[in-house]
DNA sequence: AAAGCGCCCTGAAGGC
DNA sequence: TGCCTTCAGGGCGCTT
């Protein structure tokens, strides 16, 4: 399940074939994901040109006109470009088909995803609204992080998965990028130094720039758009590490729920 | 306002 | 072999 380096190369990945082509065809097979799927979604995208693929955060947004389909991909989402011959398999819940003989086609398992039509402004949408920075833009960095966990008792690592926080941080790269940044996960986010903070600002874009360039992340359901892996995980240096010695060669790397998340830090050189 | 928890769902993995 | 339990990369929304 993708986090944001997920999603980014799926964007990648996708924006070529979807760039320029006209929709022909909807079929939606499962009208109940997170949220329904727009009803009807048919009689919008039908006959539209798709200009770009843009993200916001994990949500993906194919631009029609100045109107979108929003995508997001939940904790099992996948999308693929395939074939418009191919037969739609198990949880194959959405296809777009383009005028190109080939199909956008969204599989979710966990059905965790879902699927909006937006015949306005993205970022007035409910769900975008509130969201905070893009974490590799500018306006992402130490000082915001110090200036908003100001009084927050929470701990560092919920802090920094929280989406009104910064977008795109999710249980895998947060562990990652305290790890990096030499802060303990359960730290209270309001006790936590501007210093260290640009260090961890700098550590989630390193992390992040580090994982899209790999490709992702597969741990057990990502796969990209043309069904091959991404890489990251060979860089992991905590994540699914228990036991495992710390690669600055503190000693074993512990796990701990923090969020009800399960969470990799080394509690020697994380402080 | 912020924090904490439940919950949506399927499938893989591990224990017995 | 099979059954049962636990856990999984997200994140909204309700309660305290």
């Amino acid at each position: 399940m993708p986090e944001l380096p997920e999603v980014e190369t799926t964007r990648r990945g996708i924006e070529p074939y979807v760039t320029g082509r006209r929709v022909i065809g909807v079929d939606s097979r499962q009208p109940q994901l997170r949220w329904p799927i727009t009803e009807n979604l048919a009689q919008e995208l039908v006959g539209r040109r798709f200009k770009q693929v843009q993200r916001r955060g994990k949500y993906l947004l194919f631009a029609a006109g100045d109107k979108h389909l929003m995508i997001h991909l939940g904790m099992s989402g996948r999308l693929r470009v395939v074939p418009d011959t191919l037969a739609p398999g198990k949880h194959d819940h959405l296809d777009i088909a383009l005028d190109s003989k080939q199909v956008i086609r969204f599989n979710d398992p966990r059905r965790f995803g879902s699927a909006f039509w937006l015949a306005g402004d993205p970022a007035t949408f409910k769900l975008l609204a509130a969201l905070g920075p893009e974490p590799l833009s500018d306006d992402f960095n130490g000082a915001l992080l110090y200036r908003c966990s100001r009084g927050r008792s929470a701990a560092v690592k919920t802090f920094i998965m929280n989406a009104q926080t910064v977008v795109g941080v999710g249980n895998i790269y947060a562990s990652e990028a305290l790890h990096k940044a030499c802060i303990h996960p359960a730290r209270a986010a309001g006790r936590i130094s501007l210093k260290r903070y640009q260090a961890l600002a700098e550590a989630i874009k390193n992390t992040l720039q580090t994982a899209i360039t790999a490709g992702g992340t597969t741990l057990r359901d990502y796969v990209g758009v043309d069904g091959g892996s991404g890489w990251f995980q060979l860089q992991l240096a905590v994540y699914g590490k228990n036991g495992a010695l710390c690669p600055r060669g503190c000693g074993p790397i512990q796990s701990q729920n923090i969020g009800q998340r399960n969470t990799f830090f080394c509690p020697v050189c994380q402080r």
